[in-house]
DNA sequence: CGCTACTGACTACATCTGTAGTTTCATCGA
DNA sequence: TCGATGAAACTACAGATGTAGTCAGTAGCG
């Protein structure tokens, strides 16, 4: 079971996993834009992070260098879990179901999916 | 935009989207089972609630009836449209690939879904 | 070799959440 | 009529979260 992460918390990972290992200055660098967040926000962020073991630090002279310990894809798997079990009882269809007619998927969108599922069956 | 709703104020949400109106205690009663709040707890939530307007509140004598002010597929569609937005970047497909990598979804999944895409079209 | 600047560590603080306890007021039964 | 009971209102409090400020140490420049 993964930690907790926060949203604040979420961005930095979203960083760090498209390129690690990054420095503290680096991380704040790459969410200047989005986000507005002092430098100093973003360290408290990391050391949130590097507490809960989400993120490894290594020693690079005095800085240190930051990288995810916990794959993408197995914290999405997480989430999405709790999300779906929380919100549609642990199934999916329904889920999808309710996008569909919350008019959240485009003819395109259906159109890939159902390429998708025809992929994943055969 | 509907307020944010906790975690533990969605449950009390659940119980009041099956049956509404409903007194303090007969939500709490509702609750008992599945979580183990005490009354007080669940009259905090609820009083959460009505002060973020998500519930509404009728005089009866000397107690009060709880109802929702908000649907819940309202609540579904915002939250989920946060959720896909957040996670996967706004796009539905990438969230049902997830899923299916994660072998989140079985055959009779796939199969359902297939058959809700069919009618979207249709 | 001493000062400056950058870095991590520690501290801060308001708000939200989970989970109640306590107080007060009204009502119903004896 | 008066006390017990039940309901809402108010108070509490620790941990999480968002968003920093401040302190202290070290490395590199002059």
């Amino acid at each position: 079971m993964v930690e907790r992460i926060s949203d604040a918390e979420h961005e930095i990972m979203e960083v760090l996993w498209q390129k690690a290992p990054l420095t503290a200055t680096e991380v704040a660098d790459r969410v200047a834009d989005s986000k507005g967040w002092s430098l100093q926000t973003v360290k408290t962020l990391l050391s949130r992070l590097a507490a809960k073991a989400v993120i490894g630090t290594e020693r690079d002279g005095r800085r240190f260098l930051y990288s995810p310990l916990v794959e993408r894809d197995t914290y999405l798997a997480g989430v999405s879990r709790k999300f779906v079990d929380r919100l549609f009882g642990g199934k999916v269809t329904p889920l999808v179901a309710h996008l569909a007619e919350a008019d959240e998927l485009s003819d395109d969108d259906i159109r890939e999916i159902e390429e998708l599922l025809r992929e994943l069956k055969g």
